[in-house]
DNA sequence: AATAATAAAGGTCAAAGAAAGTCAAAGTTA
DNA sequence: TAACTTTGACTTTCTTTGACCTTTATTATT
């Protein structure tokens, strides 16, 4: 078992028992428990818990120093309702890749919705459909879809 | 006995014995059991276990590195691949529901991927879509979902 | 009280280590 | 001879470690 995994590990476990979605750690404390060093854990931050992980590093150091890892909780339905206020009456295939990945990034669909959705909008799906008309559907398809979602 | 086979037939067994349908190996490892050379893995997977012969490949490098290779339950592909045949160039949308229904009670799709799917292909997906194009609409949007649930 | 020294954190970066990947040449086999 | 195998040198990616740096808090000094 790799042990930047096993620090990874123990701190989602911790997030996952914090009530207010963030953990606190000792950088030094950690790497002795787990015995490595201390850098390592910064390694293990950056490569895991990083932004595009939907996760918020703060820090302090000297005296009563930390590192918090937050995990940015994006509510769903609330960022459901955004996007589809978002999307007007015309919506192009890149820009529909775009909302779908960051949805995916933060947690609010899962891998598979998200194949599905980039499928049901990709230009390949309106072949046959004049292209003046494709934008106005795919918004039409993904606002149907996001609704479907807040089920 | 041919070096490859050999070590086509230790991966079969490590696949057929695991319960989750995945083989996890460490390529050196592997290699210095059998008495090969490291890259001679990476030939016998390449041309043995490919996703035409249905096997899915993932792999990282680094410490604590591995090649996982996973046997695709064939029923699933199966399944989607008969749908998509029995679909043609033109679909309503109660047989598309029925088609979803199917597959999710079979548990070829989880619930929310049939929710999505259901949305994408409802009429009110459609409104402004003359009537006559819906159908035809609607079963390429559905064969393109289906095809990605197939990744 | 203001300042200086010290201790206690955390941060950075680069080198070394540990896997896996690629590719082409050489060897085999049908 | 064409297709398949085997081998090995070289590359890329990810992980681990350690030396050195910066920031903050605490304690000692004037």
């Amino acid at each position: 078992m790799r042990l930047s995994d096993v620090i990874a590990g123990m701190i989602r476990q911790m997030l996952s028992e914090a009530d207010d979605g963030c953990a606190e750690i000792q950088r030094n404390e950690l790497a002795s428990r787990v015995g490595c060093v201390p850098s390592q854990i910064n390694y293990v931050i950056t490569s895991r818990f990083t932004p595009e992980n939907g996760y918020l590093v703060e820090s302090r150091r000297g005296g009563g120093g930390y590192i918090r890892i937050t995990q940015v909780k994006f509510d769903r339905l609330q960022t459901l309702m955004h996007v589809i206020n978002c999307v007007g009456d015309s919506l192009d295939c890149e820009s529909a890749r775009v909302f779908i990945g960051n949805m995916n990034d933060n947690g609010i669909i899962d891998d598979i919705s998200a194949e599905l959705m980039r499928a049901a909008l990709s230009d390949t799906s309106y072949r046959g459909v004049p292209q003046e008309f494709r934008d106005g559907l795919r918004a039409s398809v993904f606002k149907q879809m996001l609704a479907a979602l807040m089920k």
